[in-house]
DNA sequence: TACATTTTGCAACTGGATTGCAAAAAACGT
DNA sequence: ACGTTTTTTGCAATCCAGTTGCAAAATGTA
């Protein structure tokens, strides 16, 4: 989880990446760039001299310092996201809205995924709630 | 949805596919093998006489008659089941498990998906709703 | 500065999904 | 049943996102 009064190094450094340029670089750009879920070929896009595998080991590292969280959203490309809030919740879970149409993905964080009764036994670790449909952008009912 | 009380050519005739002696063979295996959910590559091994591209072809033509859906549990692999209830309610929408030590994929038929206030505009198709952990039969926690 | 460690870019490879096309099978009209 | 049209199947090739080995570049450290 981010803070807004700090500086993107100072991010880095507070989740233990070591600072580099070319992360320096990449983290200012998912940071300040993106503002939904963001997928590597994006990001490849935006950032043409960074190379494919650099981008991938560097969410690789950010999202186990827990700078990003990972989405599946069932579109077969694995999504990121910049975690936003202070709190845990945040990276617990929360539901995602995912649209059919501009393929874009959505975190609802103020959102936390309600429980279901398991079998006992089985051992839950996580749960991924994506909800899909059109979203206002696309449906035409944006105020 | 099938029913279990008419011949497997009636199932495939009711669904609106065209019977032919491979889409039974694999109709049969799906429907008499599998008890969970499986995926391409479980399909090519049980069934090594049918091509890969004909089992694919075959798993579209039955998901897309409702005789088989859909899962995705983020092993990054698509995954189908068997359509076992009567009732919509099957398709619409219900909850997975999915063990992250053996990998394979559950479906709770009796537990629907709890709703979540969606954010105004953003029109609903359906809904994801999987549990990530380790199985009963996994942790050791089997009767 | 000299050396050790980590990161980066390049190229190659993986694995699952998917397609073009010709042969085989099934459906159809007579 | 026969030839004709349509659909399905097998093969091979391709696509694409993700991933890895390795040498060069960058960074950290004495």
């Amino acid at each position: 989880m981010i803070h807004l009064d700090i500086s993107d190094e100072q991010t880095l450094d507070n989740a233990g990446v070591r600072i580099t340029a070319v992360r320096l670089l990449i983290w200012k750009h998912v940071r300040h760039q993106f503002h939904d879920a963001f997928n590597l070929a994006d990001l490849e896009k935006s950032l043409p001299t960074v190379d494919r595998s650099t981008l991938f080991r560097t969410l690789t590292t950010f999202t186990e310092a827990h700078l990003l969280h990972e989405i599946d959203d069932g579109t077969g490309t694995q999504k990121y996201c910049v975690c936003h809030l202070d709190d845990t919740r945040h990276c617990l879970g929360h539901v995602h809205l995912t649209c059919k149409v501009c393929h874009r993905t959505f975190c609802l964080t103020n959102v936390t995924i309600p429980s279901v009764p398991l079998p006992s036994g089985f051992i839950p670790y996580e749960t991924e709630y994506v909800v899909k449909g059109v979203c206002s952008h696309c449906s035409g009912t944006e105020e």
